[in-house]
DNA sequence: GGAGGAATTTGAATCGGTTCATTGAATCGG
DNA sequence: CCGATTCAATGAACCGATTCAAATTCCTCC
């Protein structure tokens, strides 16, 4: 009760299913009487053109890059930062013609998921992914590039400079005469969140997460400041249950004057959180955060903060996946962008 | 040169193939003598499961909806109307443990693309999405549903209640006194945005387009005016190329006291340009945009809107792809939401 | 009329698994 | 100790196409 095959429709037009095959593929080698006698067939059987599943096992290739994201797949249209990444792979896959998969890695069956990914190969996106994941997406042998992660020798990935772009964006407030700052930083595995401590940031399964605290403890250094003296704080990244922790954290530290956040959004929900506690930005609490997202240029004020090419960071990893060269390990550089976020610190 | 297949596998482990297929798809029902012994073979050989190219053409089902969405698959990262929808559609596979697959639409191929894309079924998102490829993807055979277009009958589509949605904001300004409003259209068409005319929109190849103005007109004629008497303009969707036109537009018709948008990415162009040009909004310029997507909320001043459920519209629209029930129309509501953009026309 | 060559068509092999009706062996109850 | 079950393993059929060497047909031209 099926649909019918190419075969059948072969035997219908009483040809070959290699000719039938030609048909669809390669219409102008066959005779044009022929050509019409199949195309009739198809057309009377119902027939709609080669099953795209058939023809996938033949050819090999599936033409579509599939995306790790993290456990939630709606993130990917919803955070900021992924959805500047998102663009720079969409753009290039459209420019090959290439499909884009979004394979989620939701706790209860993220091997399987990943296992059976029809795709050609895999970029992850390190935000909340963890080593499993990753180890797992390897054993595909397929094209591989991972983002903000070094996956081990062997691997492509695309890295920016976390560690100088956390040390510029402290080393900006150090220069104003901030002394007293805080970090907030994003989750450092997969859970997350809970009475943060510097140890447990340090050893955060993120590679960026430990470069950026690592940046803002050597220009910290640099004026005779450690780590250990500044309240570190360690959110969801997501802004609205963000908030009201900052707004605490913020009342814990009445002696702060400024904050580093390791992403815009972080920065924005302290802004809101600030804001909501009667603090004015930068006047009595300087922020800078970290990305550039779009959303950093539009807030009120807009935010000073760390600039990293997300975009191209995408169309870097999607070039990789396609072009198919030897595993190596792109550096993208970051900028500090001075925004309304941060002044001298009030007396 | 290729890596091992599950008979080499198989014959390593000298077991049959049916038998090395279960310990990878159903390990308790084979010993554990054979089954290690076939793990180990497969460790040997450095094989890391069925590929799922295989396996896809027997099972016949490739666990992933696909979505088409405009020409651009940036976009769906980019617009926010569409990453609500997008969202709705994700949360909806998390759920249901399906892949999300983009298809784009680029015009050189879109046929090839929406024709050979590994899905179980298709979401058409009508936005900037014409005929053609809506036909295309119904020659597939596969669950089918479209949003915000009915695609003939026997077919399952989701919609809103445009016209109703596009009379309450007209009638809304209407209410508050104003009687020289101009109308801000979406594409009529793929293309788009020449010296806009009534009748070019009234033609849109949209059906939500012509409902909208529709339900303005509508509300108009409640009050005795016409559509004839609105100035309409359409635009790209794109803020930065949409503000300045609509700049001009504003230059060209200063008698206008309000604009009813269709999109609210719209009616946000028409905020920045109104404050551009030094208007006061809603002192001097009344503004109603269409969707509440979240940046309505935002903008300064919160922008008055026709609300929509765009989230659940896409997890309608996915829910009906897996649940194959017979093809059906879902008309979701839509309602007035009053926020800061709108007030009394000035005297 | 027939050789030579081009244009078509054929059909079997292949892609990499999964499934299921059978078969063979081991276990169990009486 | 035998027949009835249960448990494992087998291997051929199948999923739906593409490919390519070989076979056939059709022309052209001497």
């Amino acid at each position: 009760m099926k649909g019918a095959k190419l075969s059948d429709v072969a035997k219908a037009a009483g040809v070959s299913s290699g000719t039938a095959s030609n048909v669809f593929n390669r219409p102008e080698i066959v005779s044009p009487e022929v050509r019409s006698r199949v195309e009739a067939a198809a057309r009377r059987l119902g027939y709609n053109g080669p099953d795209p599943k058939g023809r996938l096992l033949r050819a090999g290739k599936v033409n579509a890059i599939g995306v790790v994201t993290s456990d939630d797949t709606a993130d990917a249209f919803r955070d900021p930062y992924t959805r500047l990444v998102m663009r720079g792979i969409a753009k290039e896959c459209d420019a090959r013609g290439a499909g884009l998969a979004l394979v989620s890695t939701k706790q209860s069956e993220s091997a399987w998921r990943i296992q059976t990914a029809l795709v050609d190969g895999f970029i992850v996106s390190c935000y909340k992914v963890d080593d499993a994941v990753v180890a797992l997406a390897q054993e595909r042998k397929l094209p591989f590039v991972a983002l903000d992660l070094d996956a081990g020798p062997g691997t492509s990935s695309v890295l920016i400079e976390d560690r100088r772009g956390a040390a510029l964006a402290a080393r900006h407030l150090l220069e104003l005469g901030h002394r007293r700052i805080g970090i907030l930083a994003l989750p450092t595995k997969g859970d997350c969140h809970s009475p943060t401590g510097l140890g447990r940031v340090q050893a955060s399964a993120f590679r960026f997460i430990r470069d950026r605290l690592a940046g803002y403890g050597e220009a910290l250094a640099e004026h005779g400041l450690t780590l250990e003296q500044a309240p570190i704080l360690e959110l969801h990244g997501d802004a609205e249950h963000d908030a009201p922790v900052i707004g605490e954290f913020l009342a814990a530290h009445p002696d702060l004057t400024a904050l580093l956040a390791m992403a815009d959004i972080l920065a924005l929900a302290a802004l809101d959180a600030a804001h909501a506690r009667g603090l004015r930005v930068p006047e009595d609490l300087s922020l800078v955060g970290f990305d550039d997202v779009a959303e950093a240029a539009e807030s009120d004020p807009p935010l000073t903060t760390i600039a990293q090419p997300a975009f191209e960071k995408g169309e870097t990893a999607a070039r990789m996946i396609f072009d198919q060269g030897p595993p190596r390990t792109e550096l993208l550089p970051v900028k500090l962008v001075v925004r309304e976020t941060t002044a001298a610190p009030r007396k």
